[in-house]
DNA sequence: AATGAATGAGTCTTCATTCAT
DNA sequence: AATGAATGAAGACTCATTCAT
């Protein structure tokens, strides 16, 4: 999924490292041993351990985006619309659960430019996803009564939850918990 | 709220700092300076960094877990007693910010004996929360083709994004948003 | 043997613990708790840690002392009367042998000053010793091609040694092996 | 003697610190002082300041085998054999006085783990040493009243305790000492 | 006689990063 | 492209001792 050259082994360790015990409990040292490599090494591709965690989170947001893109511009009526945005971030969030418990536990740790350019592209991918929820209001097929970036906050948290709690040897497959996911997002939005 | 012995003024010194910067990124020397005591004093209180850690854990989960059962055993219909835990939950969320914060960023970093510790005491809770879910399915009153732990992984993953969003100056008091995400707990439970 | 005062509980406490895991090894937090009593009080009986060391070896010296000017001070002959004396420091050795431990592991370890004090001791205690051993070589009943003092050194070199292999549970008693030592003693210096 | 690299300047500043001062005595700050290297360095060779000791233990360990593998291998008589061996420990002692004085103090401050390996090295050695005796005593040279393994760990306290007295300054050179020891062993074993 | 809170200097160890090769 | 030795700052924690009560 990342490629098997050098750069790609340590972008993989790193993620698998960094979703099992945080980033700052990685050292880097672990990273190289669990990639293969050495020190020097990892240095001559990133120039930091931060950049490790840049580049990650580059991944999953570009990944994201392009899969909202794509589903909110078809034709299909806004719920149903919505209903695959939701199905998709779900099933796409569980398929790459170790890059999202990076993304909420490490946030904080990226530098300020860093945090910032990521926070960025998050509000972006709300937003595409707010403005899904408000065209149903408009059209009176949602409840308008909520603000549309409360019900984004409150899907985008359980979905972030995710992490917290989804195992892969569980009874529910990941599209199964997506249809729950936007079962009740879209029942909680009937007017 | 802690109290201003040196104990207390420890423990509020490391809930404000380990919400702001997470556990690993803030130092004892750092806590006991804000605390204004040495770190031997520290020392003599407290075991460890994870020590403290657990302590703040501990007053949270117990303050959640009274409101919940006292809620729980009230006399009215069980949609209005869901609401009421709801919003209960959103709003002491939302006024210890800090110590939820540090709960979802910080669990995995406790010793495993602690951890486990902690994890029971939540998972308590949240089984409470589903069996009032799971008395509303029996009776009919909220639609049962959704699993109720489920729901309550649903509805929890919102709460504990709170802290990601939620700001005190913004424009919705603790309250207001505990009506909306009550609400569309609800909404999403309807038949 | 040292009282059950809490001066006494304290020697005890700490004759046990240095010998099981060294003076630096051991915290006088550990002292107090062993013995049940709380470093105010500790330091109310003994100005230091180092001071209870001290005590510790003034004890075995002040018995081994005694115990030798009986020995020598006696009307057998020469190697009879070696041969007790070396009897009688192998058991008391054994007896003590605690404070034996401690003896060789921590003499570095206590200040010049009574560092100094303690050697002078202990030489007197050698000289002693030496003096039945020219005694004997005057007489001709012990070969003379060996300075007395090496055999003093060589003979207690074994004794100190004690502490580093003999179990109290092994088959040997204190006696059996204080005649072995005796006999290696008078057979190594027989013309 | 260790060689000039940054490992063996570190392993001769720890012997020469470790002999006068104790192992616990020492600090690791100490050490890469009088080493003239950083902190960061040392632990870059060596694991820990434990690692450090197990590296000097091995090499004597290792020297002192080898030695006495080679004189017991002679086609000498028994007697001859055993005063060479004598003789041997007792000069390769006092020429790594400062090893031999680290061993005695501070075999029980390694960790459970390395002082079992290191034991164990130990009493091979002293049981080829004992084999010795016992080949002796078995050909009617030495006398058998007393147990092989009394007399060895009688000889080596004598050994060990060289360290506690022996001055190079002293007017007695480490063979002459080596001479009266083999002398005193043999005596003491004589029919 | 005894407590126990508090001190502050000191301990070993970790780690991201640099740099000559 | 890659090595691995070396740095140096920072980390958590320990402990003998003091002192007001």
């Amino acid at each position: 999924m990342v490629g098997d050259g050098v750069p790609g082994r340590l972008l993989s360790a790193a993620t698998k490292l960094f979703a099992q015990k945080g980033f700052d409990r990685t050292s880097v040292q672990e990273i190289v041993a669990a990639a293969g490599v050495t020190k020097g090494a990892m240095y001559h591709y990133f120039g930091s351990k931060d950049d490790l965690l840049s580049e990650i989170y580059g991944r999953v947001l570009r990944l994201q985006t392009e899969q909202l893109e794509k589903v909110a511009a078809t034709e299909a009526p806004v719920p149903e619309r919505l209903r695959r945005a939701a199905l998709d971030v779900v099933v796409s969030t569980i398929e790459n659960l170790d890059d999202t418990k990076i993304f909420l536990q490490s946030v904080h740790q990226l530098s300020p430019d860093r945090s910032r350019a990521v926070r960025a592209e998050r509000r972006r991918y709300h937003e595409r996803f707010r403005s899904l929820i408000e065209e149903g209001q408009r059209a009176g097929v949602f409840r308008a009564d909520k603000p549309a970036d409360i019900v984004v906050d409150f899907f985008f948290g359980s979905v972030h939850h995710l992490g917290a709690w989804y195992r892969t040897s569980g009874k529910l497959s990941a599209h199964q918990v997506g249809e729950h996911y936007a079962g009740l997002l879209l029942g909680a939005l009937r007017p």
